[in-house]
DNA sequence: CGTGCTAGTGACCAAGTGGTCACTAAGACC
DNA sequence: GGTCTTAGTGACCACTTGGTCACTAGCACG
């Protein structure tokens, strides 16, 4: 788009300022995984570009494919595959709603918004076939895990709904990042969500 | 990325099995707009094609241009102005839930899926900022109205909890469609709603 | 029957994509 | 020092995309 005339027909070409070709494979796959993470969250998966990544983690995008074979491969690889978003179910259902709202949103502010659970969401939003697939695994196995521990019928459902409102949350305050959801503090969240997390999960 | 070697470098190249050249600007620019909807809706912004919507159109993908100048007014064009994907407020608050889960369920059924408010999530998604724009004041829209009918205080935050639950039902039962929520029949799915709707909007 | 207007076409373009590959050079081992 | 492996590069490719434009042909009007 911009710049051409110079430099005629150049693929990677920041002005190099210097060059220090250094060897480090495992600490240049964690930075790619590192930038994919962040651009894929921040972009979603048909918009980011393996050449933006490549240039975050300051390699080629030679590199990137090297490494990882494929953009979907990237993909897959920076989401990391313990997902765990509920992880603190066990304990005494009568609390879970509010662990689950705290782990929530701790999970979502340590990472400040480049979680790769919003990466996923974007994915799927994008019709990323890879992203539905473990999207779906990741439900169901944290269906099974709040089978264990809650009483009561229609538990698929009530988390079936559960994880459908968390999606939504997510969507308005990291990837929409308007209205009253993304204006709230962390805490204002914690206890916003709690009494609908728990009016959706125990009836 | 597939096919290539036969027909050289042809652009707009079905096989013309017969050529009838018809004019009727509007009913084409009726029949774009309805493809488009279509297919936002099912790829997302970012992997809908021009040339997708054109073909389904039955039109050339000049035409679409010359129609709607680009494809961001394109998709402006296929969303309609009135949003109004929670129409039926008005009316006493205590039936407001059940009048929301219905009405929603509704759209959602007629459309089968390829409502707008599908194409403008996954717009969102991948980083539209236009749909993004378009989004937020019609998010803003319907929290006037809800303002006027519900009582107590909180209520920019509850109906923005509701919409988030909103978004990630339909995110669940046809973006991802995977989960309880898509396996739901539309009764059972304004059942498992309204419930929680009402915990959510009447604390 | 012209003739003019413009809806509709499709070759074309520049920009950018994911992916390939011949090459370069870092650094471990001798 | 040499030499060998391989991480890393960047020119290149095939292809797609949104968008342009010179042209073509329906059709209303005279």
């Amino acid at each position: 788009m911009e710049a051409s005339q110079a430099e005629a027909t150049a693929d990677e070409d920041v002005p190099h300022p210097a060059k220090k070709r250094t060897r480090d494979p495992e600490a240049r796959r964690a930075a790619i995984v590192e930038a994919a993470r962040a651009t894929f969250a921040e972009q979603g998966f048909a918009k980011a570009t393996i050449r933006e990544v490549a240039r975050r983690a300051g390699v080629t995008h030679g590199l990137v494919i090297r490494h990882f074979g494929s953009k979907e491969r990237l993909f897959l690889a920076s989401v990391p595959s313990s997902h765990n978003l509920m992880a603190e179910i066990a304990g005494d259902p009568r609390s879970l709603p509010t662990r689950v709202a705290r782990s929530y949103v701790r999970r979502m502010s340590r990472s400040g918004g480049c979680d790769p659970f919003v990466a996923l969401i974007r994915a799927v939003a994008s019709g990323e076939g890879a992203a539905e697939r473990l999207f779906a695994v990741m439900q169901e196995e944290s269906l099974e895990m709040y089978r264990q521990v809650i009483p009561g019928p229609d538990i698929d459902q009530r988390v079936a709904s559960v994880g459908a409102y968390l999606i939504g949350v997510t969507f308005s305050r990291y990837v929409l990042k308007s209205g009253s959801l993304a204006e709230m503090s962390d805490d204002e969240l914690v206890r916003h969500l709690t009494p609908n997390l728990r009016g959706i999960l125990l009836p």
